[in-house]
DNA sequence: GGGTATTTGTCCGTATGTATG
DNA sequence: TCATACATACGGACAAATACC
């Protein structure tokens, strides 16, 4: 056993830094000990000593190797001393390696993909599709909720959550989607999910591996197939614009037990899944005991009728798996989705997840379930109807008006945040894009949501949720220069 | 084409009923066409015919019409009729087969497994080991806080989030981080993810499917091995309680490609991972090509020494993914943990999880971040590791008042949220719980925390985070009077 | 077979009670 | 408290399709 005490380890301590001058013996034992100069079985100098040699008082070396013997870099042998365990330092950072390593590279694309919805100077006409209205958040009620949250029930943020019985939450939205969605549910089948795509995977989970295809709409929300592929899915894309036998025979030859739709507003082109069309789907599940996932996202605002029934609620809740979310209504920030899950496939369901913990926020969620209690959610999410409604109907005025029905189809009318349009000037994607943006306005294109097919040209999605009104019929003059510059 | 208009279509209103006349009659001819009373081809009334057998306006008829012509039920023959669309009944839930359904059993054991969290009449003195003190989080400075995200930033819950640019919170964490824990990274390393389950499971996904075979701590953190199994994976269990050679051992004989590991605070033994097991752990990641997940909860809580430092830390971050959460510092209830991937591991990364969405509440993450920039973060840490400290303080006195050595032997003190006991009485966990909670104390069993193998005889976790202070020392007496009644 | 009357949906507005802010 | 907004129900004028003479 060397004993390091003989000779004088060269402890320095500056006690001009901002660091304690404990830390500083402890840092610079730790970095002999990791570069060699200190080995297994050599002995620390003696307390007393290091403190004279170090010209410091003996408690500040006491703390330090109190500090090195509970990190197991030192034995302490009782009325002894301290003893270096042996230790295989190849592989220790000391400071000098540590330098700060450079960021890693992101892939190529990326940056550009969640760009193109960020701010843009260039852009003074933003038909985003998928925002809510600035300051259409209800801060005033969601603030004098969370006070509320906070006086009424202040163990709430102490305790893990209690999950053999069903939330404040779950009770709340089985009783908002009976009376607002017509879905029958018990509580207990109610998921509150971190966003849809978690809500997504989470239903997967319930058919991995065994059944290895899954079929969604063609084009579609796109989060469902690349999920879908990210856990090992083969999926089938199910035509959903090109009339309803297409659909439904694509169904029928997919194969699949699941099939992701959005009946009562499908994304992107906007339309209602016919009552044939869904009588004929319920159909195909109940026969090839196939599953549908309906994302009723968006089924709140509809602007010449009242909002059409659920899926779920035509089949009773038997073969279709509910998916909601508050993305469109309060915000897409909160990333809050549910599921409501079929009778049938609650066995499955405790299988897998039976002892999971809630991924959302415990607060934030009651905050929700008082927010529907109350009415306030309710309330809120008609006030943006009418507003959104506005966007709409100048956004449909002006289109009519500067455009033919040569030029421009449209589809998805009365109903959602966005209007599907096709350009018919014979211009690919990116001139399409561009071109509107050297004219100021910027819309977005549908491509993306072809994920096994070619998308067909020309065709757009045209937002009316968060440009100011004042800003549709200068923006949409904006895109006629842009396409039709000769009209 | 059968006309129905000829005979009389038979719906009646009700203009006492709080359903809208034009819903009921949308209503019954939806409920015709569900029970084949109206088939495809038929023609309906028209306006006129049906408002005046009725006795309704037109305007009422039409508004019927019109909702059953935009779900697909009826096609509008333009200025000659509606003519009911051929459809597949068969699975159509009409409203008398709609009775609701008995809600889905759960399985047994789930809901004892929740409620041994929750609250008991029988408990006077509760030994909780994961909870924070009730009343303990900072609610004034966390209200205050979202008053002010929601005035500064009026538009940060109408966009979708931009996730082209770290977010606000992943700068603010790795500076934290980068002081707290000595980690080094670039801001686009951090994960915000909704929880440590949550967390775990996308670390795996970035090994799934080609190495089968992960190892954790046994015992160590349960969710581990549970979220590693539900994904398919194979789990190695590493003896955490048999000392340092036994664990280095049993990692290296694993064949694993990712440990996880707690090392500056070992759940549920209390204890600190020693540097020479821990420059072992790292000589065997470099040399195996191999990782470690580090689960850094609770490293906080320190009451003899400095926090001591990550492992991250003194890998340089090179092959160690770091795992923490706010569950012990903030609240359980938020649901948040943060993951810094290394840079080696960022292209897997990005090939899985590029495009993906945040899934904690964008909201929540600002205030999180104003909180740790502000420095309250910090503050709140500390002013609970000394409320802590005297819980820790209290319950480790009363139990070497009460019990003697060889009765009882402690584990893991001078830290985190409470002791690791193992009691000398020869009784099985049953009735080590049964006993106390006969009188009044409740302790929890620590032999969920094996997996593969058999849980040793009476392991408990004594909490000291939740319980009042005052409350220790006769909740320290019920306990031997539950177990040692002769003593 | 063409003009006309009738039936049909379509579009315009208005009144009223209720809920909202 | 009161003005406003909204949902519901209603009526008339118009145009296209159809049936009939």
């Amino acid at each position: 056993m060397r004993n390091v005490g003989g000779r004088r380890l060269d402890v320095h301590v500056d006690r001009a830094s901002d660091v304690p001058v404990y830390q500083q013996i402890y840092r610079e034992i730790c970095a002999f000990v990791s570069s060699g100069a200190l080995v297994g079985g050599d002995r620390l100098p003696s307390l007393r000593q290091l403190a004279q040699d170090a010209g410091v008082s003996r408690p500040t070396v006491e703390r330090a190797y109190l500090q090195l013997e509970v990190e197991g870099y030192v034995e302490n042998v009782p009325q002894s001393g301290f003893v270096v365990r042996p230790l295989d330092a190849r592989f220790l950072q000391t400071t000098a390696t540590s330098a700060p390593t450079a960021p890693p590279k992101e892939p190529a694309g990326r940056g550009a993909f969640f760009s193109q919805f960020g701010s843009d100077a260039r852009v003074t006409y933003d038909f985003a599709f998928a925002q809510l209205p600035e300051g259409s958040f209800p801060s005033d009620v969601w603030l004098s909720a969370a006070r509320d949250v906070m006086r009424d029930e202040p163990g709430l943020a102490a305790r893990y959550l209690d999950e053999s019985r069903p939330s404040h939450l779950q009770r709340s939205l089985c009783a908002y989607l009976r009376r607002a969605r017509g879905i029958t549910c018990d509580p207990t089948q109610v998921v509150i999910m971190p966003g849809t795509a978690a809500a997504i995977a989470r239903v997967l989970r319930l058919f991995a591996p065994r059944d290895g295809v899954v079929a969604g709409e063609e084009p579609g929300y796109r989060v469902f197939p690349d999920v879908s592929r990210g856990m090992g899915f083969r999926v089938v894309g199910v035509p959903s614009d090109q009339g309803a036998q297409a659909f439904l025979d694509g169904v029928r030859s997919s194969g699949a037990s699941l099939l992701f739709a959005t009946p009562s507003h499908q994304f992107p082109t906007g339309e209602v899944m016919r009552a044939d069309v869904r009588a004929g789907l319920l159909a195909w599940a109940h026969e090839d005991n196939a599953w549908v996932l309906e994302d009723d996202s968006c089924s709140e605002y509809r602007y010449d009728v009242d909002p059409v029934p659920s899926l779920q609620s035509l089949d009773g809740g038997r073969r279709v798996i509910y998916l909601g979310n508050f993305s469109k209504t309060l915000s897409p920030a909160l990333r809050v989705a549910y599921l409501v899950i079929p009778p049938d496939l609650m066995s499955r369901y405790y299988d897998a997840f039976s002892l999971a913990m809630t991924e959302v926020s415990v607060i934030e969620q009651e905050l929700l379930a008082r927010l529907i209690d109350g009415g306030e959610y309710e309330r809120h999410v008609r006030r943006l109807g009418t507003r959104l409604r506005h966007g709409h109907d100048a956004l449909l005025d002006a289109l009519l008006r500067e455009f033919d029905g040569t030029q421009l189809e449209l589809r998805g009318a009365n109903a959602g945040m966005h209007l599907f349009a096709t350009v018919c000037n014979g211009m690919g994607y990116p001139e399409l894009l561009a071109s509107a943006l050297a004219q100021g306005a910027r819309v977005y294109a549908a491509e993306p949501y072809w994920f096994t097919r070619a998308a067909p040209r020309g065709r757009l999605l045209l937002g009316f949720s968060s440009i100011a009104v004042k800003d549709v019929a200068p923006g949409v003059a904006a895109l006629r220069r842009a396409w039709f510059p000769r009209g």
